[in-house]
DNA sequence: GTATCCTGACTGACGAGTCAATCAACTGAC
DNA sequence: GTCAGTTGATTGACTCGTCAGTCAGGATAC
């Protein structure tokens, strides 16, 4: 367990992000990953067991991450406005800080989750359910109204937020800290306050235009 | 160009679309879809110039329709939130009636429009572009405040779709009319109204804490 | 009789994964 | 301090299954 025994490792995986979100996980080649890693083609296969496994590292790696930023929005705020905009800074940065491996995840796992590993679907849904929890306690404390329910706020926020991100991805929009501010006060401002007039909430129609 | 020529390509589509949703496009063999449609290996090739076309001629179809459709929903109706909502319906709708291509649509087309054809990209745009002319107007006529960019609540409007239907998709969820009709409503209700309380709206204090 | 539909065996390329061999670092024996 | 032995890193040529796309020929319609 050298030092540089873990420097390859590390080495395949970011050579890996970059060739993924160039050219496709199915697309690519393994070859394509060891050339970009400056390293032979079989020690790929000493370090993971396969193509697959490659891109489950990836994904598993930055996913505890944002389970764990989510964790910490929710505990480090107390207004549920906050904890929100705190969740969709650090995608945004995320994305700032390194948008080939956030293109990978988006693109290769979350919309593929049907192809790959079912482990993923329920690392994603773990994500959905704590955002979900914190619209449920901002509603029971009367911060946030109950007539949507908080498993669809979640998944509208968070895919608010994906829609934003997947439409940088395809033509390689860079961001600066100040433009991930604007737009983290854009996805809140959006999802909490919504696009409608303040006199055209339609807070009782809800019920009524939903029958059975 | 008899009919049962125009039968058999049809059916190939139709068996594709089946296949792609089971397996995926890159996972499966033309001679799966072949098979599926109970036919030939070589009858594919007469119809289609390769496997990408299929799905291509598959994506171009369905969009052809959505863009109709949002037309159509901005010329059916005065209120913007109405336009929405038909929006939203037929979405839903499209999901309910055949949830395969509409799998196959987000999963597989959302995710090769890295590696395929730009012209996707450019259809998929235009879509959110007549969405946000429609936020756009009902800023102008004072129905909508104008805190929020029309690109924006474009994208947060259908990036709420697909999140909703990209969480049906792997569990194979099927819709009756009501629950489109509920979902529906909770779309529109969501991005229009927000999940905030009404007291809650911070209009003045999105240009205070967007800096720079 | 000819144009189009239809068939399915065949081919050629491609690429994931294997493996036998080399190299580098360390270990302990003398 | 050095040398055989051991363990793990590293290499890249090779194998072997797979599959997109071809093609030569048969069926059917008009």
């Amino acid at each position: 367990m050298a030092t540089a025994a873990v420097d390859k490792r590390r080495m395949i995986l970011d050579a890996a992000v970059r060739v993924f979100a160039r050219q496709g996980f199915h697309t690519c080649r393994v070859s394509d990953i060891a050339d970009e890693a400056g390293v032979a083609y079989g020690l790929v296969y000493h370090y993971f067991s396969s193509k697959d496994e490659i891109l489950d590292t990836l994904f598993l790696e930055r996913w505890a991450l944002m389970l764990a930023a989510i964790a910490e929005a929710d505990a480090a705020h107390a207004d549920p406005r906050a904890k929100l905009r705190a969740i969709a800074s650090f995608i945004l940065e995320s994305y700032r800080h390194d948008p080939d491996l956030m293109k990978v995840i988006i693109v290769e796992v979350t919309r593929a989750a049907n192809t790959f590993g079912r482990t993923h679907l329920a690392q994603i849904r773990d994500a959905y359910g704590q955002i979900a929890g914190i619209v449920e306690r901002a509603q029971a404390s009367g911060a946030f109204r109950t007539e949507i329910t908080p498993e669809f706020a979640a998944l509208a926020f968070y895919g608010a937020i994906e829609q934003v991100l997947t439409g940088w991805i395809f033509d390689e929009h860079r961001l600066d800290e100040a433009e991930v501010r604007r737009v983290t006060t854009l996805i809140v401002e959006t999802i909490c306050g919504g696009v409608g007039r303040g006199g055209d909430r339609r807070t009782s129609s809800v019920a009524s235009s939903d029958s059975a």
